[in-house]
DNA sequence: CGTATATTACGAGAATCCGTGAAATATGGG
DNA sequence: CCCATATTTCACGGATTCTCGTAATATACG
């Protein structure tokens, strides 16, 4: 996962209406949702629906099918799961920060070792 | 972690410099880097930095101390480490996806088996 | 005090994003 | 064919964000 599309789905899952489009399709699990359903259940408008999801679909956040009349959203895990690795990856990959207490973090293990230039 | 702090924190980093940004200081580590090192080193004009490096910062990934005439920013990973609680509690909760192997869903009830579209 | 360095604050213009409603497309049934 | 349902596409207005240049503030030092 490059830095682009993680910028990508990083911007596609900051906003409000899209996050909570996601974190449904997350819990309705594999089946998904048809549009409808998710416009009714979190009251948008369908036209505003489309919008979102769509922005999550083309960040490959989210898969569309159809079902005869309707179409059916269901999340993707896979995209998230590259996130979610990259950004423990470049945040807490050396110093182990964002492990069990992430408290404060130790020494940096980068292969780079410039650290301390400030002063 | 509420929903409205982590679209806030998605949004800081949903931004090609400030992305490179948090990533040089997570890379510096705890020492962090100051201003003009950092705008420097990603070729931003110093009032560009500003602006984005204090988004990082108002969203609480990124903290600011004072060095003499240098103003130091670094990585605060407590923020980053409840984003990726977060992500990973509401993406892969239920079903393990986001897991150790974190590949795809392997179809727990679904009829509909036609997830794929890798990244 | 006056000068130099480091950084931020301010303001204008361009670009992008978002919400809304009306019209258009796709599917199913009488 | 005509109608009903489900969803998308389109156009538009308003809000927010981004970039850039210049001015202002904080600190250090002679």
């Amino acid at each position: 996962m490059n830095a682009a599309q993680v910028v990508g789905t990083l911007a596609a899952l900051a906003h409000e209406h899209r996050l909570r489009i996601y974190r449904l399709l997350v819990e309705a699990g594999p089946a998904g949702l048809n549009a409808g359903t998710i416009a009714a259940r979190l009251k948008l408008l369908p036209s505003s629906l489309t919008f979102h999801v769509q922005h999550l679909h083309r960040a490959g956040l989210v898969t569309q099918e159809r079902n005869s009349r309707q179409l059916i959203y269901a999340a993707d895990y896979g995209v998230m799961s590259g996130l979610v690795g990259y950004l423990t990856e470049n945040c807490c990959a050396g110093n182990s920060a964002c492990g069990p207490s992430a408290g404060e973090p130790r020494q940096p293990v980068g292969r780079r070792s410039r650290a301390a230039k400030a002063a």
